[in-house]
DNA sequence: ACCTGAACACCGTTCAAGT
DNA sequence: ACCTGAACACCGTTCAAGT
């Protein structure tokens, strides 16, 4: 009768560095950050703190690699084809929807881009973002800016609505998403009508929308700078064929 | 002969939150987020840490109310007339200067918004962007959108643009910045050739770029992206007069 | 080679006691 | 009303000791 936690002894299967990080994921999704705890994770793995820090180097090292590990899983490749701009709306979805399942990660994505650019989180985005800015026709030269451009809106975006879900699922809130935006809207609606005009006055489109509708406009809002700043030209057979 | 730390006995004025909130900003600047300790910000306020928690309910307010000054403080609102575009690329500089200027501010703006978005720092961003997009001529029913997309391709490229400073700037790094951008570069173009096709042929770019520069081609990016969605409408006299 | 778990240094927060 | 500073609970990390 182990009273502490769930999955309370068994173990077979040996300490190792993609156990650890599964938990971690699974710690976090259920705890948050705040939750993400040695001796939790510990527990949660039947074993004591010291044993993960053979596997894993410090704490900074397993958030990066939980980070990187539901990244990686997000950004499944496109399928070729289609009409122009579904592989952009493919890759933003996928991105957009994992950051609803896991909200600790748009914290956690925006801490390690603005900290280490040369990890392996940016690179795994912004490739994947690219190479449909790529397909697209974009000529090379606007490559980077379309890129950036993109992958920004995209993580604010779905960082944004992520925590929408997040709040009104917050334990005690026990609210659905409906009346949190309400909620939001009317407290927008209140602000001072001198210093805060323009926020009172969105507050209303707030309030009903959809949110996956309203990623989508900000991304054929992005697409349409993109191709009128860099008109596509024509692409390489090798996109259509393969 | 206080031998601890700068500022280190002197204190007539009595606390208040004003104070601490100065010594909070003084202290991320210097040291980053996890130099800012309870115990050293009384040290450095020559008081006990119990004495904080008179005026300031916790460390979450406290970077709170850090993050709500030093965003006030920069974004001052765009003198009216200039072509059209130049509203928006001041207020949009003004952002990027504060976060280049304050590195943590990166992290907490993406960490407070995507969890209180009806906090006071997210209408005060809000608002600004918002109110130049109006100025615009933008119609209504594209507001939300258009200053999302603005809003959240500034923050994250700022975000982005600071780690490279921050990180060049680092102690012990020593570099200069075009040193750290090339070591950026360098690292890109070493990554696997099958995998990361697209990011190796956009890492020449970054090397010798301009930050700045490359952040207003994004802007403009977004603006086209805007105007070809939204077409501007005529413009209220009262814009223009005042 | 891998794991255990006590120990260390440090942190946010509280609170009885002062002025 | 405001400040002091010891104390509490908790955390990341280390490390001698085990297998």
């Amino acid at each position: 009768m182990a009273t502490r936690s769930r999955r309370p002894d068994r173990r077979q299967e040996p300490l190792s560095r993609e156990r650890i990080v599964e938990a971690a994921v699974e710690l976090l999704d259920s705890v948050g950050e705040s939750g993400l705890t040695f001796r939790a994770l510990a527990d949660r793995l039947a074993t004591g703190p010291g044993a993960i820090y053979w596997h894993i180097a410090g704490k900074a090292e397993l958030l990066t690699a939980a980070t990187d590990a539901v990244v990686a899983a997000a950004v499944r490749p496109a399928e070729p084809g289609g009409a122009p701009g579904d592989g952009v709306r493919t890759v933003a979805l996928g991105l957009f929807d994992a950051v609803e399942e896991h909200p600790w990660l748009a914290a956690q994505l925006a801490a390690q881009l603005s900290r280490s650019p040369w990890g392996t989180v940016a690179p795994r985005i912004f490739e994947s973002i690219g190479r449909e800015v790529r397909a697209l026709g974009v000529p090379e030269a606007g490559w980077f800016t379309a890129t950036s451009a993109l992958m920004h809106y995209i993580l604010g975006s779905a960082g944004q609505n992520a925590a929408n879900t997040a709040s009104a699922a917050a334990p005690g809130a026990g609210m659905e998403r409906a009346e949190f935006l309400d909620a939001v809207s009317t407290a927008w609606e209140g602000l001072d009508p001198d210093a805060y005009p323009f926020t009172r006055a969105v507050a209303e489109q707030v309030r009903g929308h959809d949110d996956r509708e309203q990623f989508l406009d900000g991304i054929a809002l992005v697409l349409a700078g993109i191709v009128a700043l860099h008109p596509p030209v024509a692409q390489p057979a090798v996109t259509v064929v393969r």
